[in-house]
DNA sequence: CTCAAACTATGATATTTATCATAAAATTCA
DNA sequence: TGAATTTTATGATAAATATCATAGTTTGAG
């Protein structure tokens, strides 16, 4: 059982206005343990009775549509919580958490948590404050959505993970997505994609190094996003 | 000044869970107004020092797109609080709220909100409750326009809309929406929205008479979204 | 190491959707 | 009321995107 009050990734998220006493609570009823790259964290329609702490690694938040084909909704890295949502809602899970490369993750059980919620009124409103920032995002992706097209959206995408996960040392974006997971989270066939990627490529936008990407005309890339 | 503690839309909202003293509060310190049909209750980018419960009346919350088209995120009507993210999160307006119709309105300021907020935690989960619920539903949103065909999201949306707001007499829409309207929610242009509107005429799915539109097929629309 | 499976890439084509043009119908307001 | 404006409607066309087919490439299991 490894000490709560010291793990950095409590910085990134609610926990953070959690005072000693509570995280010694949390570090005692707490269960970690690592998920392998491909695994699921939990799937769309699961009753789960806690919420999951990332500690490292990171996992993509997708959705099943009607037609079969999964939407990635969102990605998450450490320091987020997962899981707060339906826990509040008394609801089973509405999405799906999958392991993009191994992880290490928390498990916080519900009676714990939801004992904060009432005794520490911080805490409910920093979760509160956590929740509003992902409902004005969701909103912007929204608009996004329906009004951008695939081409806007995969050169704001290619941006936006660059921005979240950096590049490595030779340029490239640090985060790993296939051709298919790219699509998904930009809401396109994944040919259409490549396709795009291709073209991003020929005009020098982008640069394609095996299957990695890295971003080489950022300016021009935010003008058309 | 009229009464909160009698007034029946604060059953739809987590002004529910208030207890006598504090509807009283707010009884005292809100503001009741009218606002016209086309008029905005607020715009984006505005601060806004408190929540606006909805008496009577339809708006439409909107959001401007960097390419100037507004895209309608939602339509709300009596009995929910509006401007509850800003507050919360301490940011300026992401949407703009727009009547439909001729609406009442009552305004609650922040100061009497955020007090709630600390001493009455049924009041702040209730609160957090309807957010999550918000989110679900803007992920769910967010999938449908990823995936979704713009027939299919028509069909879905004439069906939400006979949900939400139900039917006149004569078994037309209850809530009537400008064709623009009706394109700004499903996320097309305005003359493609039209189009499927008549070839839905032609397979007998709905009726229009004049602007007014009435589902006849309301199987076959389910079968499509 | 090797071969099957999965992923990436690209061409050909079909389908969907947007845009532009124009006209009819409805609404506004002076 | 009637002219001006806005909204609705529809055709013609262009552009964007999906689908189908196929081949090269990479990956991973045995």
């Amino acid at each position: 059982m490894s000490n709560c009050e010291q793990c950095i990734v409590r910085e990134f998220s609610a926990l953070k206005v959690l005072e000693k006493g509570d995280l010694l609570k949390i570090a005692n009823c707490k269960t970690s343990f690592t998920v392998k790259k491909g695994k699921n964290i939990f799937e769309e329609g699961q009753n789960v009775n806690g919420v999951f702490c990332i500690k490292s690694g990171v996992c993509k938040i997708s959705k099943l549509s009607d037609n079969g084909k999964s939407h990635i909704v969102k990605l998450i890295t450490k320091g987020e919580l997962l899981g707060q949502r339906s826990l509040i809602n008394e609801e089973s899970l509405n999405l799906t958490a999958t392991a993009l490369e191994d992880m290490q993750v928390c498990f916080i059980p519900k009676t714990e948590i939801m004992g904060f919620f009432h005794s520490n009124s911080n805490f409910s409103m920093e979760v509160l404050r956590n929740i509003c920032e992902d409902l004005k995002e969701a909103d912007n992706d929204l608009v996004n959505m329906a009004q951008k097209t695939v081409r806007e959206r995969l050169a704001h995408t290619l941006l936006y993970l660059q921005d979240k996960f950096g590049t490595d040392s030779d340029g490239t974006l640090k985060i790993q997505l296939s051709r298919e997971e790219l699509s998904g989270l930009i809401g396109t066939a994944t040919e259409s994609c490549i396709r795009l990627l291709s073209e991003f490529k020929k005009d020098e936008l982008i640069d394609l190094i095996g299957k990695k990407i890295s971003i080489i005309n950022e300016k021009e890339l935010r003008r058309i996003e």
